[in-house]
DNA sequence: AAAGTTTGGTGTGACAACTACACTTAAAAA
DNA sequence: TTTTTAAGTGTAGTTGTCACACCAAACTTT
């Protein structure tokens, strides 16, 4: 029994994938997603946190099970059965060390090499997993930095679906929820003008939902 | 590696689950899911079919895994990681000779016994899982026979959602979708008067579905 | 044969949600 | 001072959702 990480993260308005470029047999030199085989009295989402603190340093990483993957020959060494955890984090936290350690990096969801065994079917699946959470579940914030513009939060969603959103009304789809706290700081980065930094107010959010709220976007 | 099976029928206006009465230790005597062991050279998916026919004698059965039960000590005797299926089947098509034959017996969802290890936690999974499903996609035309009334229909989704539902409403909604063939055929057995019969239009509805129709209930 | 009983079948108006759409503002750069 | 760039904001039209009530058909009862 393994756990496999689809490990997403956010930047230059680009959803990215973090693979390691394997060290080991079988299939030494060629891309994988980062696992491990689960022990002896660890649950299988132990055994995925386990991995991707490994990985990227962060605790309390975002993540979710996804079916398994039980070909009896999808591992060519030993009957390996593999569930697949995907996992958001905020990019910028990874440590750099690590995935040196790994050999690992980030690559565009655009646009990544070819996988071992059956990695790539089970990224396609984690994208088809992100894409519905994050219309129901407020995730996408795992992706982003604690405070982020409207812009930044706009190209994530637009990225995440593939899909252009217009501006005004997904400012105004989002505001209506009233789940963010608008900060008095600016971002000065990526405009003149500068935009208004918000943060996911998490307890309004958890107070909404337990008087029945629900998330949509 | 096991699989266990959450079975859905449904009859008398209610979800039912189909449960077995162990003649066989651990826990001999008591109810549980009806579940089994992966055998070797097959997938989970094939190891849940295998059981799901071995109880019910249908070949074909709509079933959806769901994430994994991994506490290490979750089985007394053995470590086991079971991977849970739930099924929906049309109550009508089972075997009574298989299910005397496992000691097997319908329960209201409303009012079963408690199960073995980690299984009622794996019946309230896969409850949620068919709540969310049966919103989004045509599964409940599973659970019914081949013709069915607007009446049962909206009775199944009432039992599924726990939840009263308008009649005209509903009836609005179903039609607006157009997905279902009304036949000149009517059902004389719960009212004087008889109502229609329909069936799901399956193929009409793939072709919708690769026109960007979504199903939504 | 008339009245009663039961379930089936149907439409609309009010309200909420969603969509498309364009101009002004702030601040830095030229 | 002008130009450039992204930020920020509101509304009208449309679509979808919800609440809601009566007549029809066929059998049962008296």
């Amino acid at each position: 029994m393994a756990v496999d990480c689809i490990i997403f993260g956010f930047d230059q308005e680009e959803l990215k994938i973090l693979l390691i470029k394997r060290d080991f047999d079988p299939e030494r030199g060629r891309w994988s997603l980062m696992g491990g085989f689960l022990q002896n009295q660890e649950t299988l989402d132990e055994a995925a946190i386990r991995v991707l603190t490994k990985l990227t340093g962060i605790r309390n990483i975002y993540m979710e099970q996804l079916p398994a993957f039980s070909k009896y020959d999808r591992d060519p060494v030993e009957r390996t059965i593999s569930v697949p955890y995907y996992a958001l984090i905020n990019i910028m936290e990874h440590s750099e060390e690590l995935i040196e350690e790994y050999s690992a990096k980030w690559f565009s969801l655009r646009n990544f090499p070819q996988l071992i065994f059956d990695h790539n079917a089970m990224v396609e699946k984690a994208i088809k997993r992100l894409r519905s959470r994050a219309s129901t579940m407020p995730i996408g914030f795992e992706l982003l930095p604690e405070k982020f513009t409207m812009r930044q939060l706009r190209k994530l969603y637009e990225a995440i679906w593939d899909e252009n959103l217009d501006k005004r009304n997904f400012t105004n789809k989002v505001n209506a929820m009233d789940i963010l706290v608008k900060l008095e700081e600016k971002e000065m980065e990526t405009s003149k003008k500068g935009s208004y930094l918000f943060t996911f107010d998490k307890n309004k959010y958890d107070i909404k939902i337990n008087e029945g709220f629900q998330f949509k976007l």
